[in-house]
DNA sequence: AGCTATTCATAAGT
DNA sequence: TACTTATGAATAGCT
């Protein structure tokens, strides 16, 4: 980013790798932090190099961010595990108190899918409706946030590859011209592809292709 | 850092703070894959906006990488737990078996709610979209059905009252004027409301009570 | 959402 | 590893 544009891979040189690891680790650290307090954010950022080595910053807790990550995303390693083992706990004595959590959990799941409703009152059929409809209203926002997700990544992807045409045409273009062999039809249809003047033509396949 | 500088510290203005938030996370975000490509690192990045709004990235999967850190660091909440449940495991298999359904079950009531959704695909979110769907579209007929249903006993009964004050009011007239008493200003009033041309009024305010 | 004047970050060189 | 510098990137303040 100065001197010379550099394209987004993975820089070979060991050294000169180990470099800009260290000088832009610093960067990414600071802007974490200016973020988290500029917009009172909390962060979390855990960076491994690839010698393994650990480097990590939280604007509270580490454990704390994760932990509420678990909780909003519903990440369900832990949780689970700990319903499991809370379960245990209270209910450990009868495998019978179990079967009936058991029987009372499964009724609930089938009125949440429109089943077994004649037990319900107006006021219970209302709590139901509504949190159906809050199930719905969250099933369907984290549907469009994966896809918003997945487009912003290839659009990403995408203007990578483009400045890496660029830069590939420019240093072709700054090449002594000793050999002119080129000009069949299909290289030429090629070339005017990627001059396009829409680079993101393709990202909306793409985005159909996997969602 | 730009036009101005600015101070690293807690922006007051709401609006400005939303507006810097979004172009600082996509500048951090990109800062951070890049780094993640430029020098083979694994990286995850865990936001919380000021307003609870969770973004993450993770340059592989973000629980790999802080389970990696979790080992790294010795932190062991996760590995307490899950030592003790195994502990219990060797205790029972029932109860294991149970709680392991049970956990299950709790698993798909908290998706059928719009929880922990995400160890879900495209597909996985599509078929629980649907499922809640249906469930909600049965909830919500099961509970006009129940509103229709009592509303046209309702009617039904109130046609019956109707007819019967009409036939008591021609009996009342049918009668030899022996006692000329009534017409008080409250009783005329009141027979006039009963003969109103909207004998329904007041079904609604019964539906709502029971409702 | 865009724009642009500036400040900031940093690739390459020492 | 640390410093310098030329230049590409990010972004604060506006519109």
């Amino acid at each position: 980013m100065t001197r010379k544009r550099i394209q987004i891979k993975k820089i070979d040189n060991v050294a000169a790798r180990q470099v800009t690891f260290s000088k832009r680790r610093r960067g990414l650290f600071k802007k974490a932090h200016e973020l988290s307090v500029l917009c009172d954010a909390e962060i979390a950022l855990i960076v491994f190099s690839a010698t393994g080595k650990l480097f990590d910053y939280s604007s509270a807790s580490m454990e704390k961010v994760i932990e509420r990550r678990n909780q909003q995303s519903g990440k369900g390693i832990d949780r689970s595990v700990t319903s499991a083992y809370h379960g245990l706990q209270v209910g450990s004595r009868t495998c019978v108190s179990l079967s009936k959590e058991m029987a009372e959990k499964t009724h609930q799941l089938r009125q949440l899918k429109g089943e077994e409703l004649q037990g319900l009152g107006y006021e219970g059929l209302n709590h139901l409706e509504k949190l159906v409809e809050g199930g719905l209203r969250r099933v369907t926002e984290t549907k469009d946030e994966r896809f918003f997700k997945e487009i912003s990544t290839l659009k990403m992807k995408g203007a990578e590859l483009v400045e890496e045409n660029q830069q590939l045409k420019q240093q072709m273009e700054n090449l002594p011209h000793m050999v002119h062999v080129q000009p069949s039809e299909s290289i030429a249809h090629a070339g005017s592809s990627e001059n396009s003047t829409q680079p993101y033509n393709n990202s909306h396949d793409i985005s159909l292709t996997l969602g």
